[in-house]
DNA sequence: CTAATATATCAATATATATTGATATATTAG
DNA sequence: CTAATATATCAATATATATTGATATATTAG
């Protein structure tokens, strides 16, 4: 498959532009920290973390035994028109809940 | 489903995407040219139409029993840079055969 | 009006993708 | 090294989408 049809069927689903939109507006975040604050189980989110990896939409940062992804920067012109359009979107955007802060996450 | 979401969706087909480029590089035709150039049975092209319509990105002008679909002008910025994206991929473009020239199309 | 042609829609099936729970792997603390 | 935690992957199943062939609708020619 070719990248662009990549790109565009990892924004085909509603929860990874809910994962986009959520690194878009709060920054870097470690794997434990998405799962508390999205509400997912953990297989789902790290295989649509992968799925937008792959894309070229996110990257990831090894610290240690966490994780962390963000929005990869620069993005072409077609990624970053598309998280524009995201940006626009009614989204219910959850808060974010930072249990990596304490140190622990235990999920 | 938002118009994003549509939009993506739209695009996430490669059957669509070959029409999207067919349409921008040959410009308007009657779906039945779209048939014979693009080797589709009629019910598929139809409903891929119809999707790309539904989308955003394309328009449809009757003129008598003929359909005549078009790239929609203008485009916002998603849908003229994905469209921009799509020039670039490296896609076998059929030829175009125009069955509609001679007031025929019996298909 | 009827017949012929172009296009759209429907219903059944095939194919692709998402979700879940289980398991594997990697890192750190001790 | 082992135990604990974080993350990735696998396999089964559920769900969504594409394709096909059949049928419905619309327009034109006569």
């Amino acid at each position: 498959m070719d990248i662009f049809l990549k790109s565009v069927s990892a924004l085909n689903d509603e929860t990874r532009v809910l994962i986009l939109r959520f690194l878009d507006e709060y920054g870097e975040s470690c794997v434990c920290d998405l799962q508390i604050s999205l509400d997912m189980i953990q297989s789902r989110l790290s295989r649509h973390l992968k799925i937008l990896k792959e894309a070229g939409f996110i990257r990831v940062e090894r610290k240690g035994t966490w994780a962390y992804y963000s929005i990869r920067s620069p993005l072409d012109k077609f990624r970053s028109e598309a998280l524009a359009e995201i940006k626009y979107l009614d989204i219910e955007l959850p808060q974010l809940k930072k249990v990596s802060d304490i140190g622990e996450c235990k999920v």
